[in-house]
DNA sequence: CAGTTGACGGCCC
DNA sequence: GGGGCCGCCAACT
């Protein structure tokens, strides 16, 4: 039944990023179940069977700056759709800490500062 | 079947 | 502070 491979698992990560969030590689990773996985993710989106369905260019190194081989249309295609997206660029690099994406907000409620 | 690659991450120098 | 190397796992050839 499990026909679902580590990429699927990825994909359905991925696919899991809400609008004006982005999600580093290890992210994905680790939410798809292994924080190991984080060269695998960028192999999966590499293959991208679903580019739209898949929005690999939510998906960014940990650094905040997109990948330097995106083959879907230039790097700076990835920056133009997340600025659609809402997200914010400084100094060429993504502000992770106010667009990385949380799929487990605390109970606490004053976590977005 | 075995070897190499790969859109990364973290640690070392 | 910047650059380089190793390590993780799965997929591809």
């Amino acid at each position: 039944m499990e026909r679902k491979s580590t990429f699927d698992l990825i994909y359905d990560v991925v696919r899991q990023i809400p609008r004006g969030k982005v999600a580093s590689y290890g992210q994905v990773a680790a939410l798809a179940g292994n924080a190991h996985w984080a060269r695998v993710v960028g192999y999966a989106l590499h293959v991208n069977p679903d580019p739209d369905g898949i929005p690999c260019y939510r998906v960014v190194t940990k650094d905040g700056r997109p990948s330097s081989a995106f083959a879907f249309g230039g790097e700076n295609r990835q920056v133009e759709l997340l600025l659609a997206d809402g997200v914010r660029f400084e100094d060429g690099h993504v502000v992770m800490e106010e667009f990385a994406w949380q799929p487990l907000p605390p109970d606490d409620g004053g976590y977005y500062l």
